[in-house]
DNA sequence: CCAAAAGTGTTATGCTTACACCCATGC
DNA sequence: GCATGGGTGTAAGCATAACACTTTTGG
């Protein structure tokens, strides 16, 4: 059998990096937040930018992504983990030919989860999506974000995500107000609730929530496992 | 300013091959159909798989796809390109640590449009997505396959991309007949006649297909811009 | 009793689906 | 005149969207 000349040529010359980024939401105080670090290192020191790194010759590209989040921000857990896209333009990165896969992660904030300390060289911090910092890698990863949010929507839209960004208890309104930030916009009280008891996803549980005005009813997920809906909101 | 040592590592060991893989998807003689190459070399050779081939240094994913699709089946036209999934688990590939993107194309087969020549080393065929033969690489091609396929559907059902199947000009049951392929059930001919004439996605010309029966009349589209429905079937 | 948020039904509208027969042509 | 595919309308059921007032608690 003749020799694969491409192969050989590939390996002649490994010119390649490949990197991970990983977009991590939660929801913080009725608000959608993602987690930024400061980077540490050119390019864009200082800046804040999507927490990411290169792909170790031993690791997937997933555990990659969760290893730099590790490392980035010290946060180690995840209810929700799915591939977005793989940017490969030529001009990318100015120090190397870089290809990045971007993830998309979702993360619960129910026991309060400690970031990374800030005395730190690298920070780490939750801004909400409405309130962004200037970020480093010109639009580049604007636009990350921005995809990111947009793929969030259709998830909410079309399956039970949600559930990933609430604790393990909570009340219609506060799923309710997940949606809106996730939306952008206002739902109908009436049917929301009317919508989503009738998909069966939930489960009355024996406790209220007391804050301000009348106590409201806690419920809890059936399951966790990611269905598609043929609408939900 | 510090330098960054992850960079430093990862320049020094460069041993991460990137891949770019392309399902091509046509419409012929109401089948669905998907093109494959009959492999040259190591691993699988002799057998059928998705074209595709390593990423250089100096062109984007994208350009490596449509570089590596031309090489090995002659094709160089597309009427739709989308990036699918990024593969990147450690052991795909027996020789090198490889991560390979795979892209979704469609075309259309209107004025005929030439394979590479069988004679030579690198046989291309279309094969109809219901009657595929064994391919290389174990079930992960397959996979892709199955992925590309589910992919289609969902923009079939959401977006106008079904023009990008068919030629400049086409009858009403063509189009329904495309559909009927892609979803793998048959659809009410009242009804999407209905639908898609109400979407103002198409307008008819001056002649008629005389084939068998009574003559079709015949439609081209008005742009074909992909557009996103809130579900057309 | 006041502020604050929870909770609750009905109606109109539009979309989806199911369904069967006649039409125009070539042979 | 028959075989072949082209072309057409209506009704029922379902999901969506709009809309305002009462309830329960804490202070």
């Amino acid at each position: 059998m003749s020799m694969d000349k491409s192969f050989k040529k590939a390996t002649e010359k490994w010119r390649l990096l490949v990197a991970a980024d990983i977009v991590v939401f939660s929801f913080i105080k009725n608000e959608l937040n993602v987690l930024l670090i400061k980077r540490k290192f050119a390019p864009g020191a200082g800046q804040w930018a999507i927490p990411g790194g290169f792909v170790r010759e031993t690791e997937s590209l997933e555990e990659a992504a969760l290893r730099e989040l590790h490392e980035e921000t010290g946060l180690s857990q995840h209810s929700y983990l799915e591939q977005l896209y793989t940017f490969g333009e030529v001009k990318r990165d100015p120090r190397a030919r870089v290809i990045s896969t971007a993830y998309l992660a979702l993360v619960e904030i129910s026991e309060k989860i400690k970031l990374k300390a800030s005395d730190d060289a690298t920070e780490a911090r939750w801004f909400p999506v409405n309130n962004l910092p200037i970020l480093s890698f010109g639009k580049a990863h604007e636009e990350i974000l921005h995809y990111a949010w947009q793929r969030l929507k259709w998830k909410f839209e079309y399956t039970n995500v949600a559930f990933s960004l609430l604790p393990k208890e909570f009340t219609l309104s506060e799923m309710q107000s997940l949606y809106e930030a996730v939306y952008g916009r206002k739902i109908d009280k009436r049917n929301f609730r009317k919508k989503i008891l009738s998909l069966d996803l939930v489960r009355e549980v024996d406790d209220l929530r007391r804050e301000f005005g009348r106590p409201a009813q806690l419920f809890k997920v059936i399951s966790r496992d990611i269905k598609i809906y043929s609408k939900i909101f």
